[in-house]
DNA sequence: ACTTAAACCGACTGGCCGGTCGGTAGCGTT
DNA sequence: AACGCTACCGACCGGCCAGTCGGTTTAAGT
């Protein structure tokens, strides 16, 4: 159990930097000899513990990417209070660690998504499970809060995900370059008027 | 002049062919022998014409993207009648032609620009200026809805442009791999509540 | 028929990259 | 002290790719 400890945190180490290089350079233009002059590691302790570079990501997908997206984008949103509200925090916050230049896996989704997308099906299937898994979290949210008198009943729970997804992702692009902060304020100030649209109309009566 | 008109044929074969594979390949995993063997054409045509594979890719923005996006994201929006139906109708066609999986330029961009983020100053330099130019023709087409009296005018006009694009973007990653058909229409839906949001609120008296 | 230049050919180079493989350092076990 | 195993080293291989260059074809001009 002890070596056992050792081999996890080399394992660790390279998927934790493999992840970082990939997301800023692009996985094809990362090779794993950049990774490994990041850790003072050689080839063979890489093909040591893992069988191809292939193998390698998808491992990140699995032992990183899925439980960030799902401590960042799923768990915020799982409460029992006003769903909108709920939602409308957890991108606030997404958007204000993507502000900072962070890792921010709406983003590292669509930017892997389009690098693999028609080349590599494989690593295609996982990327799309966790798009699945948020878009299900994202529609009971939304129907939990039909349920509880937050949304309108006659809303398409699934469609309002989508649009959601769609706007987040999206709008990460747009943040890339030009004045992340400006149009994280705007974008959000939109998704509230998005959001009016849908919710209950209560006429004071 | 005639020789001119050959010159012109030939780089606009390679400019096609080249936008067509780096569209579905990305620029950095499409050779210029891919492109080259498509066409029948050597690497000494290539040469001949273009300096780099870079100047190239400059070249196809210039002369391909930038005016298909203006056929496609902008002309259509640029009439009198009410902006909110002519950006639904804009954004129904280019989703049309995306579900078919043809050549779609809102996606395009989204896939260049996390291609060359952080890597090629250079070409994202130039794929900004078209995002920009789309932004500049949807802010000033909201704000003439809003002289037309069809949008209301306390919305912010920038950042309804800004959710627009933003949404746009994201929704064509969405609709890579599943259902695009469907997506396509629930997305549409959802457009349009978002409109009602920010149209004129004409009380039925 | 001869000249000239534009257009095009394709073998080659140098560098990078994923993956291999024969070795070895360190450490616990006996 | 000898063994054996995990973890790691780094030289090397084969393939790919951007870019080069000396040469050939084509066609217009004279």
């Amino acid at each position: 159990m002890d070596k056992n400890l050792k081999r996890m945190a080399t394992m660790q180490r390279m998927q934790v930097t493999g992840l970082e290089l990939f997301y800023r350079k692009g996985y094809y233009n990362t090779s794993v000899d950049d990774i490994l002059k990041e850790l003072s590691l050689s080839k063979g302790a890489f093909y040591y513990h893992f069988e191809s570079k292939e193998d390698f990501f998808t491992q990140i997908i699995e032992n990183l990417l899925v439980r960030r997206v799902y401590s960042m984008l799923i768990e915020p949103i799982e409460g029992h209070d006003n769903a909108l509200e709920l939602i409308t925090n957890c991108f606030e916050n997404a958007l204000e660690t993507a502000v900072h230049n962070e890792l921010d896996f709406g983003f590292v989704l669509n930017n892997f998504i389009n690098e693999f997308n028609g080349r590599n099906e494989n690593i295609m299937k996982h990327l799309n499970d966790i798009l699945k898994i948020w878009e299900v979290n994202l529609v009971s949210a939304i129907q939990k809060g039909k349920f509880n008198g937050h949304i309108d009943r006659h809303v398409d729970a699934e469609g309002v995900a989508l649009y959601l997804m769609s706007s987040y992702i999206g709008v990460r692009t747009l943040m890339v370059e030009n004045s992340p902060s400006a149009r994280k304020y705007r974008f959000m100030a939109q998704l509230k008027h998005y959001f009016k649209s849908i919710e209950v109309k209560q006429s004071a009566f």
